[in-house]
DNA sequence: TATTCCGATAGTGAC
DNA sequence: GTCACTATCGGAATGAG
């Protein structure tokens, strides 16, 4: 079997895997945490119905699809909130005067408007349909390359609120991937600066950016 | 000053110079060996008229420069001759039914016509007018990327048997560059091969043509 | 088409 | 998609009273 199937078995067989990476799986879904997070909190909702699993997640989300699943969206979201809630604190400085970061982890609402989101890759490499839901910090050691960020933070990443596209043109996949992802700037999710195409400069400021807002608890 | 008057001193000032990079030097010229150079045998004359000097190669050398310092191309190319005389043998093979090499580190005019040339770069880096006299063995440390190679194995060098140019056009610098030491395959000067882009593989190729060809005395 | 360092980009193979 | 490995390609600094 190719790696493009290795989610299957969260969907098939969720009972039968041994680690953690299955947090909660029902006749419907399996949530699982991604094996290679992108951020600090890295959830993805597997459908478990077969013809679901394999489709195309821009063709088959509508407003049915998003009805039945919004509560298990809402459970992920959940998770990651708890997660912040326990692990960290919110980072109290005189020269940030961004009030995004005020009480974020004391308003659920708040936190999700501002730190998570939710949709999918609008070229997938997985086979199996499967929706991110992600903090976002991108604050991790698996984010190592430009395509792991951009995936998340252009056009490449299309959120939730966004489906279904109602018929709206993405272009060929190879042109989706060149634009957004090997051709998009790198601009930091926090404060918008620019980086280019620069990777490594990218991560260092990432770093910063987190532990300038975050201090475990 | 910039790494563009690099050969600044030994056109000025030879006698100056300590190491045995000067090989020869007299009122109209200076050789010197190459600091960095891209074949076992690597010179470079340089005039040491400042008008000649800070003249572009292309359009300063005509049939009176060439007579000026035939000579000194001469010179140069007997020490390359004896040098290779000195160190190494040929080596005979029963697979290497190439007559290019049989006898020639005994007949020297064979030895320049096979395996030594003389001219120039179309686009040189360093502003002091210089004249490139290289084996063409390209078995060097030294010789460490695709532009090093294709600057003397493609028409990005201008031998000194077809200047003067008359008048013929070479493109912008861009378009040199961009044609004969970007674009440009990497052909093996012994046998031809096309080695596309890849640089490492010609490397140990080259390795194995001179060992093929040449021992040590 | 100076050198050197560093990093971005690209292709491979993985049972 | 991952990782490990190799290699190609690309920009920036380069000095110094
Ligand atoms: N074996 C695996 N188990 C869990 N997640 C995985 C595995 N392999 C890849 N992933 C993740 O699956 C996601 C697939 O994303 P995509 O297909 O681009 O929407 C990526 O975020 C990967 O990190
Ligand atoms: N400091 C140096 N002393 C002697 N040769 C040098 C020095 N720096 C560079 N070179 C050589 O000068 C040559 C300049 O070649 P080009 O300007 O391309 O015709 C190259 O072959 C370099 O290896
Ligand atoms: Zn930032
Ligand atoms: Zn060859």
């Amino acid at each position: 079997m190719s790696w493009r199937y290795a989610l299957k078995n969260y969907v098939t067989s969720p009972e039968t895997v041994n680690d953690d990476t299955v947090i909660y799986f029902d006749d419907k879904v399996s949530i699982i945490r991604d094996s290679f997070p992108k951020s600090e909190c890295h959830l993805l909702i597997l459908p478990r119905t077969m013809q679901l699993s394999r489709s195309h997640p821009t063709k088959v989300i509508d407003a049915k699809f998003k009805n039945e699943f919004e509560s298990y969206v809402n459970s992920a979201i959940d998770h990651i909130f708890r997660h912040f809630q326990e692990k960290f604190r919110i980072k109290k400085s005189d020269d940030d005067k961004d009030p995004c970061w005020d009480d974020i982890l004391k308003d659920k609402n708040k936190f999700v408007r501002n730190f998570v989101q939710v949709g999918i890759h609008s070229v997938p490499s997985m086979a199996n349909l499967h929706i991110h839901v992600i903090s976002k910090d991108f604050h991790s050691v698996r984010l190592k390359n430009k395509k792991h960020y951009n995936s998340f933070n252009t056009g490449f990443f299309i959120s939730w609120d966004d489906l279904p596209l109602n018929g709206k043109k993405l272009g060929t996949d190879k042109e989706i991937e060149t634009t957004y992802l090997k051709e998009h700037d790198l601009l930091c999710c926090y404060c918008q600066r620019n980086f280019s195409n620069k990777f490594s400069l990218l991560k260092k400021h990432l770093e910063l950016e987190f532990n300038s807002h975050f201090e475990l608890k």
